[in-house]
DNA sequence: GCTAAAGCTGACCATTTGGTCAAGAATTAA
DNA sequence: TTAATTCTTGACCAAATGGTCAGCTTTAGC
């Protein structure tokens, strides 16, 4: 008679929702540092102020724990996949991409570490996400990256090759802060350092791929190849 | 009577060289794969194909190790690491730069993933080396960045966000292999590709910072601003 | 107030961890 | 050949690992 459990749900009483956002919250740091062998479940409950049983009490296992630690950072990553189509204005989709992998990057950077530490890893726990959902995702986006070459609107370039540069390009300010931090002598990137490096990935990227405004060239449509 | 120990000199007998070797390459992996805290020395010996006790018995500990293998990769970094000046052509040594970089993600993929792991960990042995002699040679690079923009052979970048572009889009393929992989559906990526991505990623950067060739502008000292 | 469910946690377990050591085997120098 | 040095490795150690469980307390529904 108790409802099925979809993983995904958030149910339960407000203890175990408060708790488990808790040892969420922790695991996701110490996984981001340590890896996934290198984190310990002693480290993830006192990170969270909750002893060692208490945190397998709730995730069941050190396994699922990571595995749903993954899964919320794949749903905070769809989110940000609005559909895009071949009529839109190439300079603003590929703004309003580097800006919300930017963003992605400042709201979540434990989540994209833990991320990247997968992937470093091998992927072991989401090979079949990448070579199948995200695979067909950025498949879709390439089309529409294709079609605007085709029609003019930015230089040929191959469009995986793009998304994997704006992807590094921005993912980088979360996954090498201490690095980043460590040379430009900051404590911390601010809002404007976000935004500064925000501007300039854009204007590099779009500037680099000749990007070109739609109105320019498809209101006059037929008059192609125009230098 | 002992020579002094420079730990970084190549002694020992021919059985320490081909062992230490050995160790090395093995635990590069195993780093890179599960970070320094999530390799076992059990599995870099394994690995290795040697007990345990020998590993320890070359390597004295866990830490040293690794440091070695850190330092091991910081040389190998400031191979790539020619002095340039502003006199140079801002084309070709950027093009220069992106080509090294790349060359070291395909060579030296442990290496490198080991580097990441270590950042992504927040840096723990390398924080001293990122915010002294990293970070100078960075403000170096930084400076003819600037002083070639002032002579208008590119345009005013900040040029250490140019130079943390480079490095994430070339270090990519290297950290993030897994998931070029899957993505990309390849088993790996071979010469080609590699070409494919420098000659993309130079054509990027180059058009997108506004890079012009000295004899252009240059040849016709005086007559700036030309549009 | 009672009862059932949910929450909590210290004690405990087998295994693995990094590291030591002693004793023997192989190599090298004389 | 001999003596010194280097190499090799299984046995061992205390600490930490992920995980179990029994028994307790607290909460929620009636």
């Amino acid at each position: 008679m108790a409802k099925a459990e979809h993983p995904s749900e958030q149910e339960g009483g407000a203890i175990r929702r408060r708790n488990e956002q808790a040892i969420l919250a922790a695991a996701e740091r110490v996984f981001a540092r340590h890896g996934y062998r290198g984190a310990s479940l002693q480290a993830i409950a006192e990170e969270a102020g909750l002893p060692k049983s208490n945190v397998l009490y709730y995730m069941g296992s050190k396994r699922t724990l990571y595995v749903r630690l993954l899964e919320r950072m794949m749903e905070r990553w769809n989110v940000m996949l609005d559909d895009i189509s071949a009529e839109d204005d190439p300079a603003e989709v590929l703004s309003a991409f580097i800006r919300s992998k930017m963003q992605m990057s400042r709201r979540h950077p434990e989540g994209s570490r833990l991320f990247a530490s997968e992937i470093l890893g091998g992927a072991p726990f989401l090979q079949e996400y990448l070579s199948g959902e995200l695979r067909d995702w950025v498949q879709s986006r390439a089309a529409v990256f294709r079609e605007w070459a085709d029609r003019g609107l930015m230089d040929p370039v191959d469009p995986v090759w793009l998304i994997f540069l704006i992807w590094s390009s921005t993912q980088h300010y979360a996954d090498f802060e201490a690095q980043v931090l460590g040379i430009t002598g900051r404590e911390a990137l601010d809002d404007d350092d976000l935004e500064d490096i925000t501007d300039f990935l854009t204007r590099v990227v779009i500037k680099g791929c000749g990007v070109r405004h739609p109105t320019q060239t498809e209101a006059a449509r037929g008059n192609h190849a125009h230098s």
